[in-house]
DNA sequence: AGTCGAGTTCTTTTT
DNA sequence: GAACTCGACT
């Protein structure tokens, strides 16, 4: 009977090892598989969907939960190529994207409107800005206090570790201990803001979600019974507030958590990989299972990266070693340089060796800590003419253009929604915030008083007369362009939308303001090829905001060869041939920051993340000297100066 | 009161 | 390169 529904015959004893196998074919119940560096820890769970699958678990019975856009939609293809089986037809995506998607259907239960608007880290750290200055108008101009930023940071790290502001401030902020009853205070009122605008912030989607579950029982009780299964990938990197999302929708014992406690390198945004080993007693009848053979690298660089997490002394809780297949090839190699620009030259002289090797670009990834450590590199690599493709800071979704069309969507579709509507209005001449809220605020209660809807109300002369006179024009043409966007919001595709927006007013401004007006049209087109995907305006909008590993390389898409340059965390989960490490000096990698702070482990974790990518060859480097900021000299890594100098083979680049 | 432009400083990691 | 500050201008 169960043969009825199995799409495809698959030989799982014959396409796994021993270990990926006794997890694989795990019992249906809590089991937690501990999936070291390059063990196949994607396979796994891949064949363990096609399992669930064979034993006639239905796909919309799974979920799968991950913690990047990009690693849900690998692991989906990977599962339907597998399987046959479409991806679409499985909960599958990260915990804020699932969070989103519930709270747009029962949300309600909680005070949401369906038609609730996301806004991004930048956005809701300007909101609370206003916030924090309507209550205390001369707090942020005391440079004694925190900045807005901060204040997020603070508040955001409380909600993911489900603990107070207080707390937090007492344990990570003393020194602003005597702000303990000011931040609550800011947090509470930013909550209000939010709410009364029906816009949710990143950590909204995650403890909205938990709410609705916790103070609904049926519904609770309706996801509990529908998931027979709940994977979760990188569950070393769930926080608090993630992991009770898991435990209650889990409740039915059914989780498979998958992850690897030297990996963890979220603790920054609450994550806790005690999550991992407290999880046993959250699930009782834990069932463990310990993948340690790696496939991927070579023992030299193996045996370098687990010298590398011997040196964690925080986390025993359950060690393992990586025990390599692969022949081997030779040592990592670990380079000084004179400079930034001569460690790019050292990688471009050694990826033109490569190349005549018989590697492809593609094969190659330069991985580093944080962004701007690649500047120089870039230039570089431009100068010489080689592609490569960068995941960058700046992503397309966040580039100012796209979300100031963007803006204009949001508030068509929610208009309670203030932040979009401030950001167009400040597009205008002589309009920023203050005045742009004060506009809404007439416009509003013009609306009630007459019965007509906003976007009637913001054309009326009560309020146009208040508009400067040199924006007269265009807030016309805008206002007109939101009417046809609202009068279509039920009907028309996001397609459709899009391009309403960049055909008014819009598309004549970016003309006129920017000089290469011509590739940001391009974007905005692109924007509309993206908007084509969805059928619903609501859904194409959260897209857009959780979507942010989308990047903006739109130089390079034309050759596919090209050479990644991307930070580790960015590279968790990936693999390449030949690795470049750059910046692996003190103060770099681990970063000052961090050292001042004692956060060095998680650091040395994401060293050991960094040097498990490499496949075959490995190799380190650092600028004896960084010009970045004030001249420094810099000292070899503590990551590498602590390992055995057998190791690791150490070039020496220009005069001592 | 609020906007604009020039000049200055400092860059972690992501949903 | 963006985010901030400061002073001038409307």
């Amino acid at each position: 009977m169960d043969t009825l529904l199995q799409p495809k015959a698959i030989n799982f004893k014959d396409e796994l090892n021993e270990e990926q196998y006794n997890a694989v074919t795990a019992p249906i119940g809590p089991a937690l598989v501990l999936a070291g560096a390059g063990s196949g820890k994607t396979r796994t769970l891949t064949y363990r969907v096609a399992w669930l699958l064979s034993q006639g678990v239905q796909p919309w019975e799974i979920l799968l939960l991950t913690f990047t856009n990009k690693a849900a939609r690998e692991m989906l293809e990977r599962v339907e190529n597998l399987t046959g089986v479409p991806a679409y037809k499985f909960w599958g995506g990260t915990f804020h994207h699932i969070g989103q998607k519930v709270l747009r259907f029962q949300g309600d239960r909680i005070g949401l409107e369906r038609n609730f608007n996301i806004v991004d880290a930048g956005e809701a750290e300007s909101l609370l800005g206003e916030v924090i200055r309507d209550a205390d108008p001369g707090f942020l101009k005391d440079k004694n206090n925190p900045k807005a930023r901060v204040v997020s940071d603070i508040i955001s790290y409380a909600r993911n570790t489900c603990s107070s502001c207080a707390e937090v401030v007492k344990e990570k902020y003393p020194y602003y201990n005597h702000l303990i009853e000011k931040i609550p205070l800011f947090h509470e009122k930013y909550q209000e803001r939010k709410r009364k605008q029906q816009v949710l912030d990143y950590d909204d989607l995650l403890e909205c979600f938990l709410q609705l579950l916790e103070e609904n029982e049926d519904i609770a009780q309706a996801y509990q019974e529908r998931f027979k299964s709940i994977l979760v990938d990188e569950y070393q990197d769930t926080n608090l507030l993630q992991a009770k999302i898991i435990d209650t929708l889990g409740v039915k014992h059914r989780v498979m958590a998958v992850g690897d406690d030297a990996q963890c390198i979220y603790t920054w945004r609450g994550a806790d990989f005690e999550n991992i080993s407290t999880f046993p007693e959250r699930h009782p009848g834990t069932l463990i299972y310990k993948i340690e053979t790696n496939y991927r690298s070579t023992p030299e660089i193996l045996n370098f990266a687990n010298g590398v997490i011997d040196q964690d002394v925080t986390n025993e809780s359950y060690k393992k070693i990586l025990k390599a297949v692969r022949r081997g090839k030779q040592k990592p190699y670990f380079v000084a340089t004179v400079d930034t620009r001569q460690q790019a030259q050292f990688i471009l002289k050694r990826v033109q060796g490569l190349l005549d090797e018989g590697y492809r670009l593609s094969d190659i990834a330069v991985l580093y800590r944080a962004h701007f450590h690649a500047m120089d590199l870039q230039m570089e690599l431009s100068k010489q003419g080689l592609p490569y493709q960068i995941t960058s800071g700046v992503r397309f979704f966040e580039q100012a253009h796209v979300k100031d069309l963007v803006s204009l969507l949001r508030f068509a579709s929610n208009p309670l929604d203030e932040v979009s509507f401030i950001r167009f209005s400040s597009m205008l001449p002589k309009v920023g915030a203050r005045t742009a809220a004060k506009l809404l605020k007439l416009a509003r209660d013009l609306a009630k008083d007459e019965k007509v809807s906003v976007f009637k109300a913001l054309e009326n002369d009560k309020v146009t007369k208040k508009v400067p006179e040199v924006a007269k024009e265009a807030w016309i043409d805008i206002v007109y362009t939101l009417q046809d966007l609202y009068d279509g919001m039920g009907s028309i595709a996001p397609e459709k939308a899009v391009e309403l927006a960049i055909n008014g007013w819009y598309g004549d401004y970016i003309r006129n303001l920017y000089t290469n007006w011509r590739s940001r049209v391009d974007d905005l087109e692109s924007l509309q090829g993206f908007a084509s995907r969805y059928d619903e305006m609501t859904e194409f909008l959260s897209q857009l905001m959780l979507l942010s590993s989308e990047t903006s390389d739109r130089s390079v898409e034309l050759s596919e060869d090209c050479l990644r340059l991307t930070t580790i965390h960015q590279a968790k989960g990936l693999e390449f041939p030949v690795v470049f490490l750059i910046g692996v000096a003190d103060n770099l990698f681990p970063l000052k920051r961090a050292i001042e702070e004692g956060n060095v482990d998680e650091e040395r974790r994401l060293f050991y993340v960094g040097v498990t990518r490499a496949k075959d060859e490995l190799y380190m480097s650092y600028p004896r000297v960084t010009t970045q900021g004030p001249p420094e000299l810099l000292k070899p890594s503590r990551f590498v100066a602590e390992m055995p100098k057998d190791t690791y083979e150490s070039l020496y680049m220009g005069e001592r």
